[in-house]
DNA sequence: AAAAAAT
């Protein structure tokens, strides 16, 4: 290799010969090439019907991302480094007094639990972000804006000692080193230990998935332990945590796996595209929380394998996602058709970044009185973004997209290329544009729903460890994924909702880190240029004029208005329909006395009061 | 119109 400062972008030119990097622009290649010699890279495209092989066994090359210093000082260096191991394998999972420590529960399954922070040192293994809260800056808190509405809502905690999760959790927090609990896990957590249903905005990696997880596996340790048959045909698990795409409910279990490490508490995922026998072999040795995407969940109930009869807990990630069009009968069929306990039985807890109001409507029919709650971000929500709309023609994005590659290398990311993520609108697009990618050069990968399981996930992995810098991704990687080290989203096509532009530039500028958003936009985008600019306002970013121009030129209508006005999340509709329908939800909202904006002041001015009729 | 989610 050559020196540092070359890197894989000097080559996409045809004046360098391609350092490795550059060759091992496929998946394919992901491994084995990356000590070939130089030549052309146009020439190591492979076509995606042959894309689809094992990743290779090649050692953790000089690419690998544990050479990098990590920009962001003491806090991103320790995400790459080797987390020093201070707990041991058999590490106590104390039962303080009232807990049931489950004996009897899963105990053979207990033996052979695999230690999944042991599994994550190993940097080929580790799939899901760790440490999420590790980097976050934590005096950020302080400050953030939080508006909660609903009946008696429960005063939020300050420490995890304040909760009694019991200890075997707390351990877990500890390995985890979560010191303190986050904005979203402070006033969420207590919440659902009181039983309480809830309705909650937050961004992801704000520590969102431990905010549901926790009081589940702790109120799953505190309950009677049923007498539950191994190897029975059907099994009774007794919460659901649904999400809207495999690889979020891949990074769900694996996240919640290590919080119910040794708690006896099991933990288990089913999602399509992959064999369906291993997952119910999974599940026969025991489960107590399923994390699921909709339709494997349907196919193992329809082949009895699952019931729901059980169920005390149900959480919906990216729940708008979850009950917009293409998802609700799905959601639908399986809390109100299946054999799910009705609401107010079961404790239904429902999640998002984003929330539109007419699906807080529909939500509604799953929850029982309900508590709404958003909270804002670390670092006042997306500030830490900083998003630039660019006026591209459709003919001109890929050599702009090219531009802004060279241009990144120029941003200096100490040797190491920083991880490029781009969104397209079609999967034929994506493939389109990938191909064009690696033709020139570029070490780009893609994931989308037209590839296998296995070649979603190698992408996937292939970016994340650097091999493959460049992501070109459909909707499916829009939400929720936690990829650390995204240094740039490229919003290559413009999505049609800005909820989902909302998600996507969220990608980047986690916990605490500084992200750029860039999009590409023309005529065809102009429907989205009033609630793009005002979104643009809300975080502080600079509005080009011309792009002010378009959104006065355009109406204020449809769908791509914003849900919450403000800066995140949303707020709770149930407000808005006691205003101008004088009556409540479907099943009894909170007045307006539980209601606590905050910091939160000035998100929308008169403006926005058109968008909340 | 598109993406996602079962086989």
């Amino acid at each position: 290799m050559m020196s540092t400062s070359t890197s894989w972008a000097d080559s996409a030119g045809a004046d360098n010969p391609a350092p490795a990097a550059a060759s091992s622009g496929n998946d394919r290649a992901s491994g084995s090439s990356s000590s070939s010699a130089p030549r052309p890279t146009r020439s190591s495209y492979v076509p995606p019907h042959l894309r689809n092989r094992p990743p290779s066994s090649a050692p953790a090359s000089a690419d690998a991302p544990s050479a990098r210093p990590g920009p962001g000082g003491p806090t991103s260096g320790s995400r790459w480094g080797r987390p020093s191991r201070d707990f041991g394998r058999g590490g106590g999972r104390g039962s303080g007094g009232g807990w049931n420590n489950r004996i009897g529960g899963w105990d053979r399954g207990r033996d052979r639990e695999v230690n999944p922070f042991e599994i994550e040192d190993d940097p080929e293994l580790a799939v899901s972000g760790e440490q999420e809260n590790a980097g976050i800056n934590f005096d950020a808190y302080e400050d953030i804006p939080v508006e909660t509405s609903g009946e008696n809502v429960p005063p939020p905690v300050n420490t995890f000692a304040e909760i009694d999760l019991g200890a075997a959790l707390n351990e877990n927090i500890r390995r985890c080193k979560y010191v303190k609990p986050t904005p979203i896990q402070r006033h969420a957590i207590p919440i659902s230990l009181a039983g309480r249903d809830l309705m909650a905005c937050a961004q992801t990696g704000s520590g969102k998935t431990a905010a549901f997880c926790f009081p589940i596996i702790s109120g799953i340790m505190k309950g009677q332990v049923s007498q539950r048959q191994r190897g029975a045909r059907t099994v009774y698990p007794l919460a659901l945590i649904l999400s809207p795409t495999r690889e979020l409910s891949c990074q769900i279990h694996e996240e919640s796996r290590k919080f119910a490490y040794q708690t006896g508490v099991r933990v288990v995922v089913a999602y399509g595209g992959a064999p369906i026998h291993h997952q119910m072999r999974e599940l026969e040795r025991g489960v107590d929380i399923l994390v699921a995407t909709p339709g494997r969940l349907v196919d193992l109930f329809e082949r009895a394998k699952v019931s729901l009869q059980m169920i005390k807990y149900l959480a919906l990630d990216e729940a708008d996602r979850m009950l917009d069009m293409g998802f609700e009968p799905q959601i639908r069929k399986i809390v109100e058709q299946m054999d799910m306990p009705p609401r107010g039985v079961r404790q239904t807890v429902l999640f998002s970044a984003t929330f539109p109001k007419e699906i807080q409507r529909l939500a509604s029919d799953f929850l029982a009185n309900y508590i709404f709650l958003a909270v804002g971000r670390v670092g006042s929500s997306t500030d830490l973004i900083v998003q630039r709309v660019e006026f591209v023609h459709d003919s001109d994005k890929r050599s702009h997209l090219m531009d802004l590659l060279h241009a990144q290398k120029a941003n200096g990311a100490n040797g190491k290329q920083a991880l490029t993520l781009v969104f397209v609108e079609t999967k034929k697009g994506a493939d389109s544009l990938e191909y064009w990618l690696c033709s020139n050069g570029f070490p780009a990968t893609t994931i989308h729903g037209d590839r296998s399981q296995q070649e979603r996930e190698h992408a996937l992995r292939s970016f994340k460890s650097g091999i493959a810098p460049i992501l070109v991704a459909t909707d499916v990687a829009a939400r929720g994924l936690d990829i650390p080290h995204v240094a740039h989203v490229v919003n290559f096509d413009i999505p049609n909702d800005i909820d989902d532009y909302v998600h996507r530039i969220g990608r980047t500028g986690r916990a605490g880190k500084t992200g750029l958003a860039t999009a590409f936009f023309n005529e065809s985008n102009s429907s989205l240029a009033r609630s793009l600019a005002d979104l643009m306002k809300e975080s502080n970013q600079e509005v080009p004029a011309w792009l002010a121009r378009y959104a006065a030129r355009s109406s204020y209508g449809g769908k791509n208005r914003r849900s919450g006005g403000g800066r995140f999340g949303g707020r709770d509709f149930r407000r808005d329909a006691s205003i101008s329908r004088g009556g409540s939800g479907a099943n009894g909202y909170g007045d307006s006395r539980g209601y606590n904006i905050g910091a939160y002041g000035g998100g929308h001015g008169p403006a926005m009061t058109s968008a909340w009729d």
